[in-house]
Parts: structure tokens; C-alpha cells; sequence
DNA sequence: AAGTAGGTCAACCGCGACGAG
DNA sequence: ACTCGTCGCGGTTGACCTACT
């Protein structure tokens, strides 16, 4: 599939029933029309917002671009500890329902969450030579990665209360990705109306929504300290030694402290056929 | 500095569900 | 009951980026 810009034609000799389709990246111009006409006009009905707007885009496209990329109370950055766990959590129980999964992720998009699980835990279930979606590559997430999470989170936790300020950078760690998509988001916030009422971070921001966050997670979603009381969280059924190799390695670097994004240097020191489910 | 490999993520596609006519 | 248009979902692709050689 190319990404570049594709023009697409049917092939009606009337002039008039020409149409042509954009295809690829969007431009700052074509986020901004999209941006304006939904603040207008709301959301739905893409394919009338997309002739509206003026965009050779279809409604599909669009309502992709809003929902994955421009609506203003998309989060940016890494997925924190919370939001992983939560992942985790979710999929064991309803598989690849990415939609279902993100509407406890308020923020962030089915997307991201499947690009996360194919990227990031999918991977590992490579590196173990299982099937992510085995019920022993599931066992092991929670017998070995949800209780780390969990750890990490009180660790993070414990920083926060007695450094504040260290926990700071690493949530405001969340750049836009260039600066046209920085543009555009920033559009967003001029073009939002209050018929969208959106969260509206600037980056200093960041760590009140962390916050927020933590507490809509534990109010609605999932009580994340329950999750530790669930018998296969317990870090009590690791082993001594793979608790120790794994300490060694996890908390070996102030990363650690900051995120739980790369899971390669746990796994790195396990087989699964060593672990004891 | 140049080439390469692997990771990331925005965007596209196909398909099925649903409602209106 | 059927067709058609629209929407949403999950799977997939490929451009771009970064790290490594």
C-alpha cells in the first residue's frame, strides 16, 4: 500500500461525476477543514462532514483522522504502567476487542491500544516462542508481568509522594510526533467549541491529568489495587531466583523508575518452559 | 557517512452490523 | 424480505524513525 498521495478516479466520462480521492497523510490544511467542520457541525455522518468540509477524502477516512489522531482528548506518549496493566487485564478477558479494551482507556484510541499489543506484546510473545494468544503466554502476562506492573506502579507511586518533581519529565515525556501533527493538534484547541468539551492539556498539564487518570481508573474501571489481590498477580508464586534475576534487571537503571515500556530485559532472562504456572 | 534492520504508528482495507426506504 | 448507504471494528500495510553495524 502506497502511502504517498494517491488521486483516485472513477471512470465516468462526465466531467462533472469526476471525482478524485485523497489518499495518505493528511495535510495541516486537511486537518484544520476537518477540525472546523465538526466543530461546526458535530460529530457523525462522515461522509456528508467530508463533502461539507470540502475534504476528497471519504467519511471513513475522516472520521479515522478524528477519532485516532485530532480529537482533543487524545492522550499522547507512552502507555503508563496503569493503562498497560489495564491492557493486559482486558484482553485476557475479551481477546482482540480493541474498541471494548479502549473504552476503559479514556484517551487513548483502539488503535494505539492494538498497535501497543502487536508491537510491544506480541513481541515478547515472540521472543518466548509462544502464541500470544496461548493460554500459557497468558499465564505468564499474569503470573510474571502484571505483578511487575504492579510493583513499578507503587514504586512510581512512592517516588511521586516524596519527589513530585521527578515524575514530572517522565509523564510530560510525551512529544508530539512532528511539528506538522503539533500544529494540527494545536489547531485543534482553537478550532474546539464547547459542544466538545475536551480535556485541553498543555504539556505542564500532564501531571494533573496523570492524576485524573489514576482516579477514573480506580472510581470506574478497574480497581488496580484489587488486581493485586487477585491470586495469579501474586509475586509470591515467582520463584526466589527469578525474582532476583528479574530485580536485577528491572531496577537496574533509573528507566525503570521511569516506565515499564520495554519488557524485553524480563523476558530476556526467562523461557517460558522455566516458568512455573 | 552510509547501509541495514527492526520498531512504531497513521492510515487503508474488507467485512459485518444496522437502520432507512 | 431486500437493497443501499453508513458506520464501526479488526487486520494489515508501509513510510518514517532510530539504533546498530
Amino acid at each position: 500500500m502506497s502511502k504517498g498521495i494517491v488521486i483516485m478516479s472513477n471512470n465516468s466520462s462526465n466531467e462533472d461525476d469526476q471525482f478524485e480521492l485523497r489518499r495518505g497523510p493528511w495535510t495541516l490544511e486537511e486537518d484544520n477543514l476537518l477540525i472546523h467542520c465538526i466543530s461546526s457541525n458535530g460529530e457523525g455522518r462522515w461522509n456528508a462532514l467530508a463533502k461539507c468540509a470540502g475534504l476528497k477524502r471519504t467519511g471513513k477516512s475522516c472520521r479515522l483522522r478524528w477519532l485516532n489522531y485530532l480529537k482533543p482528548d487524545i492522550k499522547r506518549g507512552n502507555l503508563t504502567p496503569q493503562e498497560q496493566l489495564l491492557i493486559l487485564e482486558l484482553h485476557s478477558k475479551w481477546g482482540n476487542r480493541w474498541s471494548k479494551i479502549a473504552q476503559h482507556l479514556p484517551g487513548r484510541t483502539d488503535n494505539e491500544i492494538k498497535n501497543y499489543w502487536r508491537t510491544r506484546v506480541q513481541k515478547q510473545a515472540r521472543q518466548l516462542k509462544a502464541d500470544s494468544n496461548s493460554k500459557k503466554f497468558v499465564e505468564a502476562i499474569k503470573s510474571l508481568w502484571m505483578p511487575r506492573l504492579l510493583e513499578k506502579m507503587e514504586q512510581s507511586s512512592s517516588i511521586e509522594k516524596h519527589n513530585p518533581s521527578l515524575i514530572t519529565p517522565l509523564i510530560n515525556n510525551q512529544e508530539p510526533y512532528d511539528k506538522a501533527k503539533t500544529s494540527s493538534f494545536e489547531n485543534s484547541r482553537i478550532y474546539s467549541t464547547d459542544s466538545m468539551n475536551m480535556l485541553k492539556l498543555q504539556p505542564n498539564e500532564m501531571t494533573q491529568d496523570f492524576t485524573i487518570y489514576n482516579n477514573s481508573v480506580q472510581n470506574e474501571c478497574y480497581h488496580v489495587e484489587s488486581l493485586s489481590q487477585q491470586p495469579h498477580f501474586s509475586s509470591q508464586e515467582m520463584s526466589i531466583s527469578e525474582c532476583e534475576v528479574a530485580e536485577a534487571h528491572w531496577f537496574s537503571d533509573e528507566m525503570a523508575a521511569a516506565s515499564l515500556w520495554n519488557m524485553d530485559e524480563f523476558w530476556q532472562f526467562r523461557k517460558l518452559g522455566d516458568i512455573d504456572i
